[in-house]
DNA sequence: AATTTCTCCAACCGCCTCTTC
DNA sequence: AGAAGAGGCGGTTGGAGAAAT
C-alpha cells in the first residue's frame, strides 16, 4: 500500500541524520513512526512556518514539500479518519459536478478530509460506482474523471433531490463574461414550483426559468426539456431518458436575457430544502429532475474565475451534513 | 496452498502561481 | 523586469493487502 522507505538512507530512526546534522540525501518514501513523531512534535510546539525550515529544524531528512504533504494528509490533528459517510459522498459528488477535479476546493467543504483522500475516494470508489449506473444516452457521456457533464452530476443531483435538497439555479453571469459552468437543474413537479410561488420568471403550464442576467432559458414542454429550440432531454418520473447538451455557442446565441427577475442574484446557489418555508413535503414523490449539465466547453473556461465562495457558500449548510462526527 | 490479479491509497512528480529580492 | 524559492495543486505511481483463480 505504501512506498518503501528510501533504501539509500540507512538507519531505522527514519531520520537518517548524520552526526553533524548536515544533509546527505533527502529521504523519500514511507514515513516511519519516528519521523511522524518528530514532525508532530515540531508542529505542535512551533507551528507551521517555512516548510523547508520545518524539515530542517525538526531534524528530518525530508524536503519541505514532503513534510507539508505528510502533515496535511496524515498527521494534522483535525483530520477525520475512516470511511466516508453517505452524506459526505453525496456532497463530494455534488461538488465534483460543480467544480470538476478541483480536489482542494472540494476538500475545503469537507472538514477533516484532505484533497488527496477525496481524490483517491473518487478515483476508486465513486468512479467505479458511477460506471455501473445505467448509462445515459448523452452523446457526450464521458468518464467521470473529467471535468465534464457526467453521470456523477446526474447521480449527485438525483440523489440530493431525493433528500429534498435541490439547487434550483445558478447565476451564470456571475463576474465573468466567459463563465464556464452552466449547470441547470429542473424541478418539474407537474404542479407549482417553489420558484413559481416566489414570483420567479416561469412560463407556461410547467414553465421555464431563466437565469439572472446571462441567461440560459430552459423549458419544460410536456416531458421534454428545452432551451429555446434545443431539446435538452426528457424525464419520466425522475428517470432520465435523454440528455442532450447543446453547444455553448448555441446557448449564447439563442438564449437571450429576459432578466425579469433579479432576486437572489447575489445568491447564485440557492438551495431549496424542507426548511425553506414552503410546504414541500410531497416534493420527492413526483419530481422529475435532470441535471442538464455542467459544460466545460473550451479550455479557456475556468470555474475558478467565478466567485466560488459565493457560489458555494450555501453548500456547507446542507442540513444532512454532520461535520462533527 | 500457491499464484495471479485487483484494489486502495500514501506519497511522489511536475507544473503553476505567488512572493521576495 | 525577471530570477529564484516556496507553496499548492492535480495527476500518477507503485506496493501492500485482499480477492480471485
Amino acid at each position: 500500500m505504501m512506498r518503501k522507505p528510501d533504501p539509500s538512507v540507512k538507519g531505522s530512526n527514519g531520520g537518517g541524520n548524520n552526526s553533524n546534522g548536515t544533509t546527505n540525501k533527502l529521504r523519500k518514501g514511507l514515513w516511519s513512526p519516528e519521523e511522524d513523531d518528530k514532525l508532530i512534535n515540531y508542529m505542535l510546539t512551533n507551528g507551521q512556518g517555512c516548510w523547508s525550515d520545518v524539515a530542517r529544524n525538526a531534524g528530518l531528512q525530508r524536503c519541505g514539500k514532503s513534510c507539508r504533504l505528510r502533515w496535511i494528509n496524515y498527521l494534522r490533528p483535525d483530520l477525520k479518519r475512516g470511511a466516508f459517510s453517505p452524506q459526505e459522498e453525496e456532497l463530494i459528488i455534488h461538488l465534483h459536478s460543480i467544480l470538476g477535479n478541483r480536489w482542494s476546493q472540494i476538500a475545503a467543504r469537507l472538514p477533516g478530509r484532505t484533497d488527496n483522500e477525496i481524490k483517491n475516494f473518487w478515483n476508486s470508489t465513486i468512479k467505479k460506482r458511477l460506471k455501473n449506473l445505467p448509462s445515459t444516452s448523452s452523446p457526450n457521456a464521458s468518464d467521470s474523471s473529467t471535468s465534464e457533464p457526467s453521470k456523477a452530476a446526474l447521480a449527485g443531483f438525483m440523489s440530493m433531490q431525493e433528500q429534498g435538497i435541490l439547487p434550483m439555479y445558478m447565476d451564470l453571469s456571475s463576474t465573468s463574461s466567459n463563465s464556464s459552468l452552466q449547470s441547470m437543474v429542473l424541478n418539474h413537479t407537474g404542479n407549482s414550483l417553489p420558484m413559481l410561488e416566489q414570483g420567479l420568471n416561469v412560463y407556461g403550464a410547467t414553465g421555464y426559468f431563466n437565469q439572472a442576467s446571462c441567461v440560459t432559458q430552459v423549458g419544460v414542454n410536456g416531458d421534454s426539456f428545452y432551451a429555446e429550440n434545443e431539446i435538452f432531454g426528457s424525464v419520466d418520473n425522475g428517470v432520465e431518458r435523454e440528455l442532450y447538451v447543446p453547444p455553448l455557442e448555441s446557448i449564447g446565441e439563442n438564449l437571450k436575457t429576459e432578466n425579469t427577475f433579479d432576486r437572489n442574484i447575489n445568491d447564485p446557489f440557492t438551495l431549496i430544502n424542507s426548511s425553506s418555508g414552503n410546504n414541500n413535503n410531497n416534493r420527492s414523490e413526483n419530481i422529475a429532475s435532470v441535471a442538464v449539465g455542467n459544460f466545460w466547453l473550451g479550455e479557456e473556461l475556468k470555474v475558478g474565475e467565478w466567485d466560488l465562495e459565493d457560489l458555494m457558500k450555501d453548500v456547507s449548510s446542507f442540513p444532512f451534513l454532520d461535520f462533527q462526527s
